[in-house]
DNA sequence: GATTTGTTATAATATATATATAACAGAATG
DNA sequence: CATTCTGTTATATATATATTATAACAAATC
């Protein structure tokens, strides 16, 4: 895969693979009803520990972004069709109030916040 | 003051207390030059430890949002005038990048997050 | 001069992170 | 159908982080 860890990070690995399969989901080079590989493929792969793979994976899917299917595999499911839902937004604007907190802070308008969100959209599309 | 904590989070302590005080600066409710409480008097009124407060306070410093006078007392230094580093924008961007992948993953369109953006942004001002 | 301040040091405890093995039972595959 | 692969579960260990508890120090404040 396109993974790449870094071990010394103050990121936990399982939130680096959580992360980065995300931003794999959301620009497509994970397609929707696509295979992950086992846990074992990616720990090995990665040369961490099967458990780190695993807990990366079961917090894709309390996130709704995969299927772990037991005892055979995990599976991208993209975009909900049924639309998103009130948690998954209060989510996002849970994880987005502190970074415009801190933007505005350090001295960003709304402009400089909105133009950032736009870079990075396009950058994951 | 403002600052209320959840001891069951998830969320450490003191990244609590940084995120709140940011907002707080971000609000208007700390302004520029105002003093915070010393350590041990907001880890009294919070009833957790004062090396909590303390860490918060030096992760504060570190992101350049207050100042802290040593064996005095720690004091806020609004946005700063020489205008934004490109450090800090570069953190600020790391901190948003895995939240909009997030919300493009979940169905969140270019608008929703614009929206979300200005939601906060009027909530923090 | 007494109090308050951040600083530093040490220690203890609890939780989180990561790894290492191992075994199990269902799924997939030949 | 037997082998292999899968996620699951369990146990154990090591390290890092988070939090609290005390204590002492020296500079700033009153």
């Amino acid at each position: 895969m396109f993974l790449q860890i870094e071990p010394q990070s103050d990121v936990p690995i399982y939130t680096q693979l959580t992360q980065q399969i995300i931003e794999g989901i959301a620009s497509g080079q994970l397609k929707s009803g696509e295979s992950l590989p086992s846990v074992r493929a990616l720990a090995a792969d990665l040369g961490v520990n099967m458990h780190t793979v695993n807990k990366s994976y079961h917090e894709l899917e309390k996130k709704g972004m995969i299927r772990i299917i037991p005892k055979s595999g995990a599976v991208v499911t993209g975009p909900n069709d049924l639309g998103v839902t009130n948690a998954q937004i209060q989510q996002v604007e849970r994880m987005l109030r502190p970074v415009v907190a801190e933007g505005l802070v350090v001295g960003l308008g709304a402009q400089d916040l909105q133009q950032l969100v736009q870079k990075l959209i396009k950058n994951l599309s």
